[in-house]
DNA sequence: CACGGCTGCCAC
DNA sequence: AAACGTGGCAGCCGTG
């Protein structure tokens, strides 16, 4: 059953129920404070199944109902959807795809105009309508060889929206966050918090090292341009400030000037100011964003929620009664390129618990090293270093899953579209791209034009080279955290997502649950049930070819004692 | 002084 | 070891 909302002014809100056919059955005019009440109503009710919320958007309808204490089971968020539909080109030959823009692809954002006459975008589209195009789209889907491909993009878009839930859910929960521990953290490696302006103890012991060391008495450190005028002074043969390239000059500056470089971040990034900017009522609450980059992955909005360093992970702690399971999936990507591509050799690999052992043990490559670095190679379009040197041996051992990517490069390299798995299609290049490879083919173009248009092919090329593995990759986090979610709803009494075992973070191949602590072996057995059946749903029921898609799991305190 | 480009580093 | 994909973000620095 779905349940369409639709927002009629901004305090006055429609629910129409549908049958099969997408007609309406019943309509229901709501002020949009008694909402919560009948969502909850409509998803306890006994004997019923819980309905399919369609809404505009998740972002925009699901926090309220979250913090009235509801949670739903099922949505589809539209504009997420209407994002996949409009760009995929399993759908590309409908009316969907080759109309104009609309209000719906619009992003979520108010615009000025928006608040100036106190409209919030749902109320100017419309729902109903949008659900039916939709799904007339997604029944017209159509594979390369002409075939119905509409299971593939459902799926795609119930995994999304899925999604959209598990984020709205997660940002609502919270990380725990332990704001005493990560204090200690940054007083032990930085010296104690500075009234602002200054900088901590340790931080500046470690400068003075690094002026002494060079015989200055002022450089600024934090000024790339200062810093290098200062090494070069020195005498050092630095052409940048990177630490990678300092790493290699042999001066008694460089020690401290690395140490000073590491600690500066730490306090910049997550340092005091993080903590009081981010951390409320022991709880680090990020902004997620499903779809937010182009391959489908997540994109996070403040706080940045996707690059937590190691370094402060130990302020991660688990409520006292609870204790976190860290799951992380083991060599996601190689495993997705070995399912997507049939590849029997490299799928016998990925039924090994770490694949690259995996690889290892059938003689693909010598060393787990060569095997990673290979991968790695194959999967970004490396040509340098250990990764260039291994491709011919990638290239005979896994001869199936090597022409993939090397399919979707060349595709690429042509300005052409590539798709995941389930149907999500890469952006095509930008006008410059195009206009720079028209003029290098034209008459006339300089041999540095054309060199210059073949470099930004090859780049084009390592982008949907890469954006096929980290797309299908990004879809099977989806169904995993979709399933897993659902699993965890079943052990939660209640409406509150809190009151029971939750999802409590997301980064790209790694889940974090925070539970009560004697459920935490049976949390552990879903995340890896959970794994297997998302595999399952996407590349289809498991035999002695298919991939297994391993998970790590972790039962602790703190998130610095995982992995 | 707001803004955007650049540098550099964090995550996967 | 260094350059090969996707991002976010702080601070610097030039521009209008």
């Amino acid at each position: 059953m779905l349940s369409v909302v639709v927002a009629t002014t901004t305090d006055q809100v429609s629910v129409h129920d549908l049958d099969d056919d997408d007609s309406v059955l019943t309509t229901t005019d709501l002020d949009a404070g008694d909402l919560p009440d009948f969502v909850r109503e409509r998803e306890q009710a006994p004997g019923a199944p819980a309905p399919r919320w369609v809404w505009s958007d998740t972002a925009t309808w699901y926090p309220p109902l979250l913090a009235a204490g509801v949670t739903v089971a099922r949505c589809w968020d539209l504009r997420l959807c209407h994002a996949i539909l409009r760009a995929s080109a399993l759908t590309a030959h409908t009316s969907f795809a080759s109309a104009g823009a609309s209000a719906w692809d619009q992003p979520r954002v108010q615009t000025a105009t928006d608040r100036l006459f106190d409209l919030d975008p749902p109320v100017r589209l419309d729902p109903l309508e949008e659900l039916r195009r939709q799904r007339r789209t997604v029944a017209a889907a159509l594979a390369d060889d002409g075939r119905p491909a509409s299971g593939r993009l459902s799926l795609l878009l119930a995994a999304e929206s899925a999604g959209s839930l598990v984020a709205a859910e997660m940002t609502h929960a919270g990380v725990p966050w332990d704001a005493i521990e990560h204090d200690r953290i940054l007083t032990a490696l930085l010296g104690r918090r500075p009234v602002s302006g200054y900088r901590p103890e340790l931080l500046e012991a470690k400068l003075a090292q690094v002026r002494s060391a060079l015989g200055v008495g002022d450089v600024n450190p934090d000024s790339p341009a200062e810093l290098l005028k200062a090494l070069r002074l020195a005498g050092l043969p630095a052409t940048s400030t990177r630490s990678w390239e300092l790493r290699e000059i042999d001066h008694p500056a460089i020690p401290p000037l690395l140490e000073y470089k590491k600690m500066s971040r730490l306090m910049t990034a997550n340092g005091w100011h993080w903590l009081d900017t981010w951390v409320a009522g022991g709880r680090f609450r990020p902004v997620y964003v499903p779809g937010g980059v182009v391959t489908g992955r997540w994109a996070s909005d403040g706080g940045g929620a996707l690059q937590l360093p190691h370094q402060v992970r130990g302020a991660v702690r688990a409520d006292p009664g609870w204790t976190l399971v860290v799951a992380d999936a083991a060599q996601l990507e190689p495993r997705i390129l070995a399912a997507m591509s049939g590849d029997r050799a490299m799928a016998r690999a990925g039924q090994a618990t770490d694949m690259y052992e995996g690889m290892v043990a059938t003689g693909a490559v010598e060393t787990r090293q060569q095997a990673k670095y290979g991968m790695l190679g194959a999967m970004y379009g490396g040509t340098q270093g250990e990764s260039g040197r291994m491709l011919p041996r990638m290239t005979k051992a896994y001869p199936q899953a090597l022409a993939l990517v090397e399919h979707a490069a060349r595709a690429g390299e042509r300005g052409e579209v590539v798709s995941t798995w389930l149907g999500r299609s890469s952006p095509r290049p930008g006008q410059d791209w195009r206009l720079a490879q028209g003029e290098a083919s034209g008459e006339g173009a300089t041999g540095v034009e054309q060199d210059r248009a073949r470099a930004q092919a090859r780049g084009w090329g390592r982008f949907t080279r890469n954006f096929i593995v980290q797309g299908t990759a990004a879809e099977w986090a989806l169904c995993w955290m979709a399933l897993l979610r659902l699993r965890l709803r079943d052990l939660t009494p209640g409406g509150d997502v809190t009151a029971g075992p939750h999802l409590a973070f997301f980064l790209h191949d790694e889940v974090m649950v925070h539970t009560p602590a004697h459920l935490a072996e049976e949390v552990a057995d879903i995340v890896r049930e959970c794994a297997s059946e998302a595999g399952r749903l996407l590349f289809g029921a498991a035999d002695e070819a298919s991939v297994e898609f391993q998970v790590s799991v972790a039962v602790v305190v703190s998130y610095a004692e995982a992995k």
